[in-house]
DNA sequence: TATTGTTATACTCTATAACTATA
DNA sequence: TATAGTTATAGAGTATAACAATA
């Protein structure tokens, strides 16, 4: 979003992949609330449908803190779309399993999701569209691999009760 | 982040738009940290060096809330590199006036965006560096021009004193 | 001792509301 | 009445710390 070259917007990097992922977002939000998911909710039914997955191992994968994905759980549990099992294998750990109503719900989002992302990429020319795409691979697979870390501030220890 | 596609990351749009833009404003922000700038300040300096210009017209460029530009402004201010001017022509507005030392921060910390967005774009091959870079422009131009509105919660009124 | 999941909470970010001074 | 800028603060989002159960 922030401008970060004085009137150059059609090379400014920044400004594009921000404005895009940005604008991206917010459709598939809309279009998921429709549902009455989440981005993480869809992403946590979708690879909980994969195989039996653990809170931790779909925090992993979506990339969530475990704090976010108890929240996310809770959510998806609240709704009748799945629900935690006990680990057959670990008793601390909890299986994600999706219910019936779950895996249909999770059958409609990914098409909601299919469908906005070929409605974004299906207004490119078929070239530009595939390079758009391969770069952007490459970017992540490459030099946009891995984030900086961010120079973090310290945070206070917990009040004793 | 949030995947949103079952093992298919190659073409999940989603994924790789915001992959690629939280990555980059990492990179962003602590090639910024080095001069002791956020990247808002920079958009800011840079814009109110090209004319004069007040806090609201500020604002609109960067994409910014008035209430965000009051911080950011403070933040130029105590490092020297700003100054709030009344605005000869309207007493309510404050003109954003760059210091020496500011126009100087500027020069340097445009050419560590420029390095940092050269540094990305130049890890691709050219046909897919200008294909990304065209892609990009004609989707903020065309198809992902707007953001949709989320469905924004109430907010209730503040305490009257 | 380390790890899973949980709760509680602190912190950041940003937007909203109300306000002052002008227009 | 409307707008520029300010202040205070609400609310969302999320990360940290501590903890209980288990490995």
């Amino acid at each position: 979003m922030t401008s970060m070259a004085p009137s150059r917007t059609e090379h400014d990097l920044s400004f594009l992949l921000d404005h895009t992922s940005h604008v991206l977002r917010t459709r598939m939000a809309a279009a998921l609330a429709e549902l009455g998911l989440t981005a993480r909710m869809h992403c946590v039914l979708v690879h909980a449908l994969e195989e039996e997955r653990t809170q931790i191992q779909l925090a992993e994968i979506g990339d969530m803190d475990k704090t976010t994905m108890v929240v996310t759980v809770d959510a998806l549990e609240k709704a009748g779309l799945a629900e935690r099992r006990p680990s057959s294998t670990d008793r601390r750990a909890r299986i994600i399993a999706v219910t019936e109503k779950g895996t249909e719900v999770a059958r409609r989002s990914q098409e909601i999701v299919d469908g906005v992302h070929t409605a974004a990429l299906g207004s490119l020319p078929d070239k530009e569209r595939e390079a758009l795409v391969r770069a952007l691979n490459r970017l992540v697979t490459g030099h946009l691999e891995t984030p900086a870390e961010a120079p973090q501030p310290v945070r206070r220890a917990r009040e004793r009760s």
